[in-house]
DNA sequence: AACACCGCCTGAGCGC
DNA sequence: TGCGCTCAGGCGGTGT
């Protein structure tokens, strides 16, 4: 499922197809998955790209008239830049832009700009302007890619839920999903189910580097595929054989042996080790009336 | 206000 | 072989 990294190795692998380039013509199969109108232009059909950027798990890319054209991946989606021998005969494309020809280089079969999603999770939304991307993200919390200690405890302060649940809330913090909140707790040593906010300032420093160090390990992998992901080029990633918890209940703990332990939190399939992310005693809440 | 929960959507994997 | 069931989960909308 495309999480930050996947989305990060998304957009590096679409740079050398895209930037600096004109998309072509544009042709829309599915204009359900748009969010708005599904114009041409809005869709920068015969527009310049003039960067690709991210934040969290959104792309967007930014184009030469000012337009910006936002991608959501959902669950299931892909954007893939391919020769028109591999973009035939894929099922589920909603939309599909031609690239210009020429161009020597690892991106001169790139014929074809291609949105599939089986799923139809995902989809497009077109921005008029920088500044109107520049709002939107503002609702997102700081990008999980280079989160400071600070930021998350700012994010997590009187925060009750599960740190669990607080991970995957984009507002709090922009990128992670199931896959790498299990496996950040697990790398920090916390148990999922521990209040958020409750948490001590050495703990969050250690969440926060834990969750920098296994986002910046998954990009270096190519991301997780475990059925659908692949990058801009077709490619899977090699993180699932890392996956030290996700997808691996009732596994041993590559640590300690111990089983490993699943259960619902926050409507998401968690597993976590009992052992190497032991529930303690976290401190209490400080009183709100006291010495202000 | 903070948080819980639903439903969208398809294909893989399973039991029978 | 094939059918029906369950599960996967990002995220916006609604309920508590």
């Amino acid at each position: 499922m495309p999480e930050l990294p996947e989305v990060e190795c998304v957009r590096r692998s679409l740079v050398p197809a895209l930037l600096g380039r004109t998309l072509g013509p544009v042709t829309i199969h599915r204009p359900g998955i748009v969010d708005g109108p599904a114009t041409t232009a809005a869709l920068l059909a015969r527009d310049e790209i003039v960067a690709l950027e991210r934040r969290g798990k959104q792309l967007a890319l930014i184009a030469r008239s000012g337009r910006v054209l936002i991608v959501h991946l959902g669950m299931t989606g892909q954007l893939l830049a391919l020769s028109p021998s591999l973009a035939a005969g894929l099922s589920h494309v909603h939309v599909q832009w031609s690239l210009p020809a020429s161009r020597v280089g690892v991106a001169a079969n790139a014929r074809f700009l291609l949105f599939r999603d089986p799923r139809r999770f995902g989809g497009l939304t077109p921005l008029a302007s920088r500044a109107a991307l520049d709002q939107r993200w503002s609702a997102l919390g700081p990008d999980a890619l280079g989160i400071e200690p600070g930021a998350l405890r700012e994010s997590l302060r009187d925060s009750r839920r599960p740190i669990k649940a607080a991970l995957l809330d984009q507002a709090v913090l922009a990128g992670v999903g199931n896959i790498y909140a299990d496996e950040a707790l697990f790398a920090a040593g916390i148990a999922p189910r521990t209040p958020a906010g409750r948490l001590s300032p050495d703990r969050l420093a250690k969440l926060a580097e834990a969750i920098r160090t296994t986002l910046m390990r998954a990009i270096e992998s190519g991301g997780s595929s475990l059925r659908d992901y692949v990058d801009g080029n077709g490619r899977r990633g090699g993180f699932v054989t890392l996956h030290q918890v996700y997808g691996r209940g009732a596994d041993p703990c590559r640590r300690c042996g111990t089983t490993l332990a699943s259960a619902l939190i926050a409507q998401r399939t968690t597993v976590w080790c009992p052992r190497c992310q032991a529930a303690r005693r976290e401190r209490t809440k400080r009183s709100t009336r006291s010495f202000t």
